[in-house]
DNA sequence: AATTGGCGCAACCGCATCGTC
DNA sequence: TGACGATGCGGTTGCGCCAAT
């Protein structure tokens, strides 16, 4: 591999970092932070191109990063959301503190897949069964093997801009997405810089589907905790925006008691004190999830996020 | 001891998206 | 509004280590 980089035709360096390069970096963007990373070799001195070293600082110099082998809940977490998520590693990442995406993404493709794949043929969701790497050839171009079962696998991080809703039959709800990375991102906790806008926007829409869905699977007969909570102060972004680790461990007590927006409450309220709600109609899946062409497959997704977080209450 | 094959990690690539002009 | 550069993400693969033969 390692084709024609785009480094090589500048003659810069490619392959292993050395201890040297490490420091140049690590002592540059300590001084001057991150960030310009086009410009950051020629500033600090390598013979790196901008995304190498990016790379480079993210995925092993940040002092945040977490060495280690993966914990058992950990790996849990990984094979919850990827349940959840698909091959959406950064989003993945973004719920695992000190993780980053590349190393979930190579513990999933080197180990976990096949875990997952060895434990459960039919229920889990393995994007990518590993057995060999000639095995990992042949899925290769092939769409993965149960996504008939999720409709949430992607390969590619895809924005959805517009979704429309038919909440009622003759109201057609248009929904910006640039609204809602706006008004949902700032209650993001500020550690959080993996949450971008982006991520927000790429994954709401399947999660307004998933919270719709599951609410109504609830259906009140569950005693747990989205049962209690009032509709309008489900929102999307505090399940995204907080640390999966305290959504799973949270005090339910908490949750309707209008929780002031302390960095660790699962349900903050924003800053603003603006209330970013999924709208009720949304909320009436039986509506709009059927006669909107929605796959029944989501559905069993949406049950994943019920099962992700119910099986977290136990678990967790 | 030498060879072979599997595994895990780090790094690179192509492409999508964002931001600016 | 389109062009263009910068950044981020997911997929892919080379390399080194290690166990098995």
């Amino acid at each position: 591999m390692m084709k024609s980089a785009c480094c090589s035709k500048e003659g810069l360096n490619r392959g292993a970092w050395t201890a040297l390069e490490d420091k140049i970096l690590t002592n540059y963007i300590k001084v001057h932070g991150e960030g310009k990373w086009r410009s950051l070799p020629k500033k600090a001195g390598l013979k790196r191109c901008g995304k190498s070293c990016r790379l480079r600082w993210l995925n092993y110099l940040r002092p945040d990063i977490k060495r280690g082998n993966i914990t058992p809940d950990e790996e849990d977490l990984i094979i919850r959301l990827h349940r959840l998520l698909g091959n959406r590693w950064s989003l993945i990442a973004a719920r695992l503190p000190g993780r980053t995406d590349n190393e979930i993404k190579n513990y999933w493709n080197t180990s976990l897949g096949k875990k997952v794949k060895a434990g459960s043929n039919s229920t889990l969701t393995p994007n990518n069964s590993n057995q060999s790497k000639q095995m990992k050839k042949k899925l290769i171009g092939s769409p993965p093997a149960t996504e008939k079962e999720s409709s949430i696998v992607r390969t590619k991080a895809v924005r959805c801009t517009k979704v429309y809703l038919r909440a009622q039959e003759d109201q057609i709800e248009h929904i910006n997405s640039v609204d809602f990375a706006t008004t949902v991102a700032p209650t993001v906790g500020g550690d959080d810089h993996h949450m971008t806008h982006r991520t927000l926007e790429v994954v709401e829409p399947e999660f307004y589907n998933g919270l719709a869905s599951f609410v109504s699977a609830e259906d009140n007969s569950s005693p747990n905790f989205m049962a209690d909570l009032n509709e309008e102060e489900l929102r999307l972004s505090d399940l995204l925006g907080c640390d999966f680790s305290q959504l799973c461990g949270f005090d339910y007590g908490m949750v309707g008691e209008g929780s002031n927006g302390g960095d660790n409450d699962v349900f903050p309220s924003s800053s603003s004190g603006q209330r970013h709600c999924i709208p009720k109609e949304m909320l009436e899946l039986e509506n709009w999830t059927r006669s909107d062409g929605v796959q029944p497959a989501i559905v069993s997704d949406i049950q994943s996020l019920a099962s992700l977080i119910l099986d977290s209450e136990e678990d967790w």
